[in-house]
DNA sequence: ATAAACCTTCCACTAACAGTAAGGTCAAGC
DNA sequence: GCTTGACCTTACTGTTAGTGGAAGGTTTAT
């Protein structure tokens, strides 16, 4: 199957399918006498996972590391435990700080009564420090 | 003043006010006769201004018409506020969006009882989609 | 025959800095 | 007078995960 047919089954685009190769997070294609990629089955599964992971916002590099695991049938899965934790935990974080970021946005957002730059509160309020 | 004492007045990094002048957020710095930028009593509250919209995460091209609108002191305020709101929007979709997240995130690590890879549960979530 | 729709590689760009190198300047201490 | 260390300067590179575009080859449909 040529990267267009991958693509749309995968729902990835066509130049991130070429860059995951040349990043080393498929391996190299093999390629038609023509020079086209050629794909197999096996290949739409594996693009999947890797989009599933990014949509989870792990790092290509993690995805490498998970993409080792899954394949060494014996070793322990006790990093990609840790791995989705600790993922867990950045995207807590993150949350956290953007809930303090839309209080301190909202109450700026009701700070302009009049219409006047001179008079704007919001911009006052950028100048000194809210917290 | 020299650069090192806006740095520790205003809190943000030598790299970054060169950068801040560099792309047009700050004025470009008369210089001593050595060559050294010289800074002024106004150019803190300036610097001020900037950190605390990057601290809302308002980007660099946004925060520009912001200090146009705060130096045209007979222009309305009205996209200040536009700016605000839009960045408060941006604010609140990136939190749902995280939240959701979040939850398949701890689902995910919730579903791995043993600790070999054959089994993983985790990993096998990551190939089907979940949602 | 030709046009549209593919495919290829390669290069540049994004945001907002941070790291590093190579070199100039200044004040203090010996 | 000299050295040391703390500053300052510019310039270049790297970060992350792609996206956009150019230039050119191939295939398919009309």
């Amino acid at each position: 199957m040529k990267i267009s047919q991958l693509s749309k089954l995968t729902q990835v685009p066509n130049k991130t399918i070429r860059y995951y190769e040349e990043a080393g997070l498929i391996p190299l294609a093999t390629r038609n006498l023509n020079g086209y990629r050629d794909y197999q089955h096996a290949d739409i599964e594996q693009l999947i996972f890797i989009r599933r992971c990014r949509e989870l916002q792990i790092p290509i590099e993690q995805i490498k590391i998970l993409i080792q695991v899954k394949n060494d049938k014996k070793s322990s899965c006790e990093g990609v435990d840790t791995l989705i934790i600790e993922q867990l935990q950045k995207v807590r974080k993150t949350i956290t700080e953007l809930s303090l970021l839309e209080q301190t946005l909202a109450e700026l957002a009701q700070s302009c009564p009049n219409n006047i730059v001179e008079e704007c509160q919001i911009l006052k309020n950028l100048q000194q420090e809210i917290n």
